[in-house]
DNA sequence: TTAAATAGTACTTATTATGTACTATATAAA
DNA sequence: TTTATATAGTACATAATAAGTACTATTTAA
């Protein structure tokens, strides 16, 4: 399927409750507890942001926790989710994938498909986390105020 | 990962060696022999997209195959991965989405992916089969002349 | 009637994503 | 120095999806 992984969707909403304090850090309990994500998926999306990004910044130890490193508006959407997804490849055949297609038959379709990749990831590269923040809700469901629900924006 | 699946990809082959002889068909048999993809594969690509897609009409019986509806100009490469892909979704909170995402706690990001998955939906609709087909190859690896990829333009 | 072709379905295998758990390490504060 | 708290790293089990294979039914030209 043509869809990010749940990751990448879950690393907008963390990033985006620490951009609402710029400068102060949430531990990954205080993140788990805003967002209602479970503590482990977010322990584990933490952890990938900081080895696989140079978006949050770690402390350890007691009081510790992560801080953004810079503002939703100087994170473009494509850093997040290249750090979780890895580089954008629409198929086997991308300068950018891993895979391996020599032996495949495939093959033959070759670099064509990277221009539409470069397209893609030129789109994604122009939308900033803020951007993305501030879209207008347009999903009918969350307009209904589930009070499950917590606003991020 | 956001990547195509295999299926989409081998359907622009396909599609692109009907579309070499416009207005003749050819048997899924053919097709398997012309791109080297099995014919399995091939059999099962052509009855999906008899099936989902608009884009060939089949003839059964003896002398019977696939022939493409339009030309490769006037297909636009979402029909083809919209057809085989299912619609664009980033995420599970997307409006196209069949998932559903009332009772995920990532729900709270609503319908902000909505904006980028228009933009990226947009962008594929712009590029024509047509277009595809004939992009620079500029993956390194085809510009090597194995004897076992056959040249689809 | 027969051979060739698509239609439909079901199933197995492989791959990937997701969620959970545990141990090691670091650090602030008592 | 001890303790509680927090991240780092790793491993694994489960779930979901994709991909490949196989078979039977139906259609049709010769």
């Amino acid at each position: 399927m043509f869809k990010l992984n749940k990751m990448t969707d879950y690393a907008v909403v963390c990033l985006g409750m620490l951009s609402r304090n710029p400068g102060s850090s949430m531990s990954a309990r205080e993140l788990s507890e805003a967002t209602g994500l479970t503590l482990y998926t977010v322990q584990k999306l933490l952890k990938l942001l900081v080895v696989k990004s140079n978006l949050i910044t770690a402390q350890r130890g007691a009081c510790g926790g992560y801080i953004l490193n810079k503002q939703s508006s100087k994170i473009s959407v494509i850093e997040i989710i290249e750090a979780l997804d890895g580089p954008i490849s629409l198929t086997a055949c991308v300068e950018s994938s891993e895979d391996m297609c020599e032996a495949s038959n495939i093959c033959f379709l070759g670099g064509k498909w990277n221009k539409v990749n470069e397209i893609i990831r030129k789109s994604l590269n122009d939308i900033s986390l803020e951007n993305l923040l501030n879209y207008e809700d347009t999903f009918p469901i969350n307009n209904k105020k589930d009070t499950e629900l917590r606003a991020i924006n």
